[in-house]
DNA sequence: CGCGAGCTTGATGCCGATCAATGCATGTGG
DNA sequence: CCACATGCATTGATCGGCATCAAGCTCGCG
């Protein structure tokens, strides 16, 4: 079993500070949003999120085609989402950790639409949907709240288009690990060290690319001086380097 | 200046049926979502929207950067939404043609992340955001539908990824043609004859191809029978082809 | 210890990009 | 009405990045 804290028991001095699991403090807040709410409105916020459920590695929240009936919030451990077409192709659509909803996909339909898989043991918050809808009916500030969530997971998946349609290899790692080690950071880890969580070939169906050719790149940017790799542990050493790489003009 | 109606006067017996634009028949009742609304409830809605606006073919609705007010849906035209990296390079988000929304990942940051660019003279309805979360609130039904909208947008992006991230450019383009008609047809139009609004260029940018790829394609599909291509004017002459090109296995 | 999943690395080939020239439609001004 | 300009599309020749095929390699685990 790995979870984010094996992430700092694995490799000392990697945990900048501790992560409490508490409504208030969890990144779930983003979605609650306690700000300018009430006790006690807080206190139903908390009655609805009462439910929480573990998922093993390897085994899937939900799949594609079943009956939408609740968001999930990552607690702790790590998600992949992928959607697949009916000849088989499946593509990964998003890498999800602690904080991050798990679902939106399914309101449109009131069916998934992709399958969520742990890839380790988690834990997540089950947000029943038909009491979110009622009580961001109630909180003018939820209600504000889950729409920018939602609009950002837009957003975010407008980055992916430009990432796929017009980078290159190098470009598409490059921006891949700069986010990665962006939102660990922000969730108290180092930004320079980090433990992959998924294999070469889910990076690779996330940025359009082959398993081999992630994992050239990653010898490459070892060979450039841009990053320590030794199989799934990831040490970034010249952060403006990746950075110069995605930004910086590519001919 | 040419709108959809024109569709029809350029190409004889190629639209179906008349076009309304009254709320209640506009594609917008997808937003609207008048069902199980009362005729009172309705008319709210039908201040909210009160605001028109006209956008001139190689106008922009909004930029990247400027603040968010409303979201937009398309009354007559068509429109492209396009995202750039900092270091230039651009990617068409989207197309959207009557009915459709503009505007959802303004939500996010109260700024809007995309470009969008009437491809012909346009009509738009303004909705005004605040006034939408207040009537939201009231009307469950409304929110409900408007959560739909928002995860149906998720779930279209999604789609894109696995285009860009999996299939090679016939069933890129394949893929793109069939979506195209079968929303054109949704609207009233020929499922087999349509005119393109958009350059090979926004074509090959959508699809993450250059425009002579797109092009090439467009020729070999006419070789194989699939299509005549003149141009902007396209006529689909095989569509069980082209969907066999989508889904078929590809090797 | 040995198996197997996942990772690395090399050799080769192909799809689509790039570079370049021509064609076609529309519009404008003489 | 023609000459010319302009923007877009088509087509050809060549190139390169990534996929593909094929070995080994590493490491965790039964």
């Amino acid at each position: 079993m790995q979870t984010h804290s094996d992430q700092s028991a694995g490799l000392p001095a990697f945990r900048l500070e501790p992560f409490k699991v508490a409504c208030s403090n969890c990144n779930l807040r983003e979605l609650c949003l306690p700000v300018g709410i009430s006790e006690q409105q807080m206190q139903q916020l908390d009655t609805m999120v009462a439910t929480r459920k573990t998922v093993a590695r390897g085994d899937s929240l939900f799949r594609a085609g079943e009956d939408f009936q609740s968001l999930y919030a990552v607690r702790t451990g790590f998600f992949k989402t992928c959607v697949s077409s009916e000849d088989g192709r499946d593509q990964v659509t998003g890498f999800q950790m602690a904080g991050e909803l798990l679902g939106l996909d399914g309101i449109a339909t009131e069916r998934h639409t992709c399958d969520a898989v742990a890839l380790e043991d988690s834990h997540v918050c089950v947000i029943p949907y038909r009491q979110l809808e009622d009580l961001s009916r109630e909180f003018s500030d939820l209600q504000r709240h889950f729409h920018k969530i939602m609009s950002r997971e837009i957003v975010r998946d407008h980055g992916v288009m430009l990432l796929l349609g017009s980078m290159r290899a190098e470009e598409r790692l490059a921006a891949f690990l700069l986010n990665l080690t962006q939102r660990l950071q922000a969730r108290g880890f180092s930004a320079s060290e980090l433990i992959l969580r998924m294999t070469r070939e889910e990076i690779g169906s996330y940025l359009g690319l082959k398993l081999e050719t992630v994992s050239r790149t990653f010898s490459k940017f070892q060979d450039d001086g841009l990053l320590e790799v030794k199989q799934r542990h990831i040490r970034v050493t010249d952060q403006p380097g990746l950075s110069k790489l995605v930004n910086g003009t590519h001919c």
